[in-house]
DNA sequence: ACACAAATAAACAACGTTGTCTTTCTGATA
DNA sequence: TATCAGAAAGACAACGTTGTTTATTTGTGT
């Protein structure tokens, strides 16, 4: 490959110059900068980044872990907000992948610290509790989707109840009076948070809780799952004859609209639908499409690195508000 | 950072020793050797892999530009299948996203590049033909999931032909004679060569083409797309009466479950449906679940890893295989 | 105890950059 | 024209490692 010293000698000047040109310092004569951009381009000359940082002493590299990611399409986003920011800032965003069988928490730490990384942001894949290696402390750390219980790392979730009350608040608005929730499995933050989301809402609406029903899907054997999904939107209807239905998760609402339609009933027609996550295409592959509570994954990730960009040290713990995406089914 | 020369002084050694521990040097005694573990241990000493990159000179990078993928979730497979072999080799694999928006793929390889590394890895978002800048002549490069019209790049393409054969043989082997084949649009190659590949099955079986009936949807609005294939597996099921139907992709077998369902038929039962793609969680959100054939982009993401790795130098174009996940729908 | 080879360890240079210090230009002023 | 300050360019060291050469230690056979 060639070097800055190969450029040198092609353009006659000291190979420190050269350096000054490719850093831009302006106590460089035209003429000079002019022969070496010459040599550079002729030469085909490319910086050796890791050279660059041996001397600068900086990577510019920032960890992303990404705790059993990347099984749910949506969680890309969080590494698309890192990713941007990083590629706007001239930083390198070093992805690792970590889940319990293949790939250790531990191993992808000191991989990271091998390239010395100015930072890592630990990314879950859904909104949960984590128990972070001492390690971490050697280096500052940033959690998107998840938080520790000790609170010593700064860290940033979704709004999951502001997001549950706003859709709520927006079903209740359009004149839906009866609402059945199906949440998700009630040990899940998530689920936790958002059954107080969709109280408040009723509460703030004044409307009588006996319209509200809210009921949690036990996730255990994935087909089961549906099959009591599919079971218990058909009893709710028929028993509690709700004019809405919410549910926990996108793909759960295709459940309900093929309960809906077997029914005989139109969804957005005669019975409104909203969900949370916006996930992947099945909100708008749905007929009519879907309005849902997309996750706020991209902001996410581009909160974690920002937080790291700006050097901050105190340890706050932020939330990202969903935003409403509205379809046709509510 | 604590350093090899921490280390040695700290352990009482010369600082090359402690690079002979650190790369399983043999002629190290055991005792020095133990001496060194020890000190590493109680610095927290992690070798700088700038410094040995530069030292080296070799990067153990390889890149990865992904065109425009990640939009679609299976994608993201091909990333994975590089990754994975890229960890058991102690290799770096450096993921960028390319789009016509935002990323090019010139400075994209100009970032690689800076990099020196070793190989690149070009991945296309959906099978097609791709035409890459003359830079990449400069270092060894493999397409996945595309190929380049000259043929100058070793490539890896899913087999489409032979996908579409298996799938239309399994079929009509579990008896089902009359089939509809909604294509994709006849302008992507996937299109073209499964329309081949249906077409062989039928005669291979020496079915009647008369039985036979494919059609290709015209990809434009994404929300007229779904309307149009709506209302062609309505008139087909209706004027063609197949007892199988096939599918281009997922989502549109999506589409056909609902159309059927709201003809009061029952999938796998009344009539059969097959589909390409195993796309992220929706085969299997489909009651019965949906069978399909999975593109192979785990493989091809491997197979084109491993291609740089031993080092070819032959131009092979291959293909990778199609696997049959067959759950209840045919 | 001695020579001598083999095993081990140390010293020193090198990788391709950037930081710092020194030298050499350049041009304005007396 | 001589002087001098400031600009520009060069020389040299340094970053943290590994490759190579040289020196030291160790162990063996006499």
């Amino acid at each position: 490959m060639v070097t800055i010293k190969d450029v040198a000698a092609h353009a006659g000047v000291a190979f420190k110059t050269v350096s000054r040109v490719v850093n831009n310092d302006p106590t460089v004569k035209p003429k000079n900068r002019e022969k070496v951009l010459k040599a550079i381009e002729e030469l085909g000359y490319r910086p050796n980044r890791a050279a660059q940082m041996t001397r600068r002493k900086k990577s510019g590299v920032v960890g992303f872990i990404a705790d059993e990611l990347l099984r749910v399409p949506y969680t890309f986003d969080l590494i698309r907000g890192a990713q941007d920011l990083a590629w706007q800032h001239n930083k390198e965003l070093m992805v690792l992948n970590v889940n319990v069988n293949k790939y250790s928490v531990e191993g992808a730490v000191n991989h990271l610290f091998e390239h010395r990384v100015e930072g890592i942001i630990y990314a879950a894949m859904y909104h949960r509790e984590v128990r972070l290696p001492s390690q971490f402390s050697e280096v500052p750390t940033v959690l998107a989707n998840c938080f520790d219980s000790d609170g010593k790392f700064p860290s940033i979730v979704p709004d999951e109840q502001e997001a549950a009350r706003e859709i709520t608040a927006n079903i209740l608005s359009k004149g839906y009076k009866r609402i059945a929730f199906l949440n998700l499995n009630e040990n899940i933050i998530a689920a936790k948070l958002r059954k107080k989301g969709v109280e408040q809402a009723f509460a703030d609406a004044k409307q009588s809780p006996d319209n509200l029903v809210i009921e949690s899907v036990i996730i255990g054997d994935e087909n089961e799952e549906r099959s009591i999904t599919r079971k218990r939107a058909a009893e709710l209807i028929k028993d509690f004859k709700p004019d809405a239905i919410l549910c926990g998760q996108d793909p759960m609402a295709v459940e309900v609209y093929f309960v809906v339609q077997s029914l005989g009933l139109q969804v957005g027609k005669d019975i409104g639908i909203g969900s949370f996550d916006d996930w992947d295409i099945i909100p708008s592959l749905l007929q009519p499409g879907l309005t849902t509570m997309a996750l706020p994954h991209y902001e996410m990730g581009k909160w974690a690195f920002n937080y790291l960009l700006t050097e901050r040290t105190d340890k706050t713990h932020e939330t990202a508000r969903f935003s409403l995406v509205s379809r046709q089914s509510f």
